[in-house]
DNA sequence: CTGAAAGCGCTTACAG
DNA sequence: CTGAAAGCGCTTACAG
């Protein structure tokens, strides 16, 4: 490959007199150098600019992930606004686990100018560590315990979480069961609090049984689901923390031949393409994906903006929204049960 | 940041030794020079390294759409291989797009040590140029016109376009519409070809009207879709020659509340992770995604150990696989269209 | 085993 | 406007 020294030497000039056309100033040989730039077919050594520049113009994007339709749509957020700019991403899947983020992150550091991250937890000590070394970081999706400092692109998760309960109740269920993300993580944490505060609220107790953790993969919404089916006196409503769990528990009860929302209502978190689709289709709660990671990136490239660079953390918490479809309707014998009472807010289909 | 220097400095050796140190090599002063750089939180600058040694250690992987659930599949089977390595992945979205191929392509060769493509085009002519410059490149999903000197991880696509007509034909179906994939690209063009091979074999028509192609993209199948059914006589059974059209084919068909199977069947090419989810659960011809994309990435990583740089270019064809599901059965009413005659298998459910 | 020196391919004050 | 020189942070023959 040809250097500048080349192109140089061709156009009988120094290399700084390339360097200074290259880079849009105004010199005596331009079309000389242009030839020569032309002819040996040079492009600059993307390495060699890095070095003397100190930046790399390569972003890291660090999710759970990547086949996971939401982290995908959030990453393709994130290129359609890079692919504007001189920004490149460098992708990177933890598998939600936390030693393969540190890992992942530590070597990252030194390669990339700014980072996205959704931390597989809440704990994390990593970015601090990030930071410390003085690489730009935005939280996408999830945050960290402490992390207010640092710039996030959320969403309202408890909100969320209440919606889900506020539509089962008022559709009149009162036995009620949740399958939670991962409770050290920010949307499992804060989904699932939402979700008992809306039941609290209207005086429906969630027992132990009905209230189960997993950690956002298809195979724990599969298992919890086929246990809380298994329950003597089953839920008739079911909400489950994310997309993939909710396929989980949805294949769960199709191979238990359950009918749905007949004998069980089901609401997810997270909209799906094929949602409106499935049998049946599913109501959720959705959020925006593709924004999210677009409005990240640009957090992100703001930073590196002499202007911005030093301002306080910017927090942008978006907003869930309900989708009724087919998969919740109210219980097929409404019961009274104890204490409960109408609870419903009268809403009936 | 600290940089050799310093570590130097602080353990009374010259630079030169704590490189060697650092790259395992015996030294006096290990203890003293591990200890600075422990001290000092040294990590040596990628970015150096890169201009010293010629290697960025960073693959380039460009793929038309990350949201299509099977390229993400693809990218996590390249992860899952790179993760074991120091290599890590640069990723880029085409949007299906040839120009946008040819301008991160033209970047990224300055910039990553190999390149896993699956081109918007059989005519691309990009890779080619990729090939001048010394960059090892590998496709995947997709060829070029012409590339045989290229790696590739494919897949036998006439053969899967082949099973999905003589299952319709087995049913019983003579009235059978194709919407196939972007014609100049190796998976839409094989499809169809073998689709047709097969109705052709069996002495079925398929006529202009029936035969439509698409982009791949799932509102060009729910467009298509829509004029199928408009026809005065509308095919008995689709094909749709891969995932995001066949679930906008779906959407027209339930917008339309098409009974499928009953009204029509419908075949598609790939599988979902909720195609047994589907209403109707969705018969596929399915073939391997994760595994593509680790095949594609050890292809690539051999290529960089001087034993197999230089051997003949590697062809893997992997096999797809029929997966009957529920939206396909008999035509309702068989009928006896002219020349087409009983030209089912004989196979009934 | 170790250090001084050169070099990887650029960019940018510094003089002119 | 232009060139010589120094420097970005490493690595590696070359002597010793």
């Amino acid at each position: 490959m040809a250097t500048i020294h080349d192109v140089a030497a061709r156009a009988g000039v120094s290399p700084a007199t390339v360097s200074r056309f290259l880079r849009g100033q105004r010199v005596r040989s331009a079309e000389a150098i242009q030839a020569a730039v032309d002819e040996m077919d040079y492009w600059p050594s993307a390495t060699a600019q890095s070095l003397q520049s100190g930046r790399t113009h390569t972003i890291g994007v660090v999710v759970p992930d990547i086949t996971n339709p939401y982290f995908a749509a959030v990453v393709k957020g994130m290129e359609s606004v890079t692919r504007h700019t001189d920004y490149r991403i460098q992708l990177a899947n933890t598998d939600e686990s936390s030693e393969r983020e540190d890992a992942v992150l530590a070597e990252m550091i030194r390669r990339v100018d700014g980072i996205i991250l959704a931390p597989a937890t809440e704990q994390d000590q990593t970015p601090m560590y990030v930071r410390d070394a003085g690489v730009p970081l935005v939280f996408v999706d999830r945050d960290l315990l402490g992390g207010e400092h640092f710039d996030a692109v959320l969403v309202n998760n408890t909100k969320g979480g209440r919606q889900a309960g506020e539509h089962l109740l008022s559709l009149g269920h009162t036995r009620i069961a949740a399958i939670s993300g991962s409770q050290d993580t920010t949307p499992g944490r804060c989904r699932r609090e939402g979700f008992v505060q809306a039941l609290t609220a209207a005086g429906v107790e969630i027992p132990p049984e009905h209230d189960l953790v997993g950690d956002f993969r298809e195979e724990s919404g599969y298992q919890l689901a086929l246990s809380l089916l298994s329950l003597p006196e089953p839920p008739t409503a079911i909400f489950s923390a994310n997309n993939l769990m909710t396929l989980g528990a949805l294949k769960a009860l199709h191979d238990l031949r359950t009918d749905i929302p007949g004998e069980i209502s089901l609401i997810g978190f997270d909209d799906l393409d094929t949602g409106p689709l499935l049998r049946p289709p599913l109501t959720v709660v959705d959020r925006p994906m593709v924004e999210q990671g677009a409005l990240a990136m640009r957090l992100l490239l703001r930073r590196f903006e002499d202007q911005y660079a030093n301002d306080d953390a910017r927090r942008i918490i978006l907003d869930t929204k309900l989708i009724e479809r087919a998969s919740t309707a109210p219980p097929r014998k409404p019961r009274t049960a104890a204490g409960a009472g109408r609870t419903g807010r009268g809403r009936q289909r």
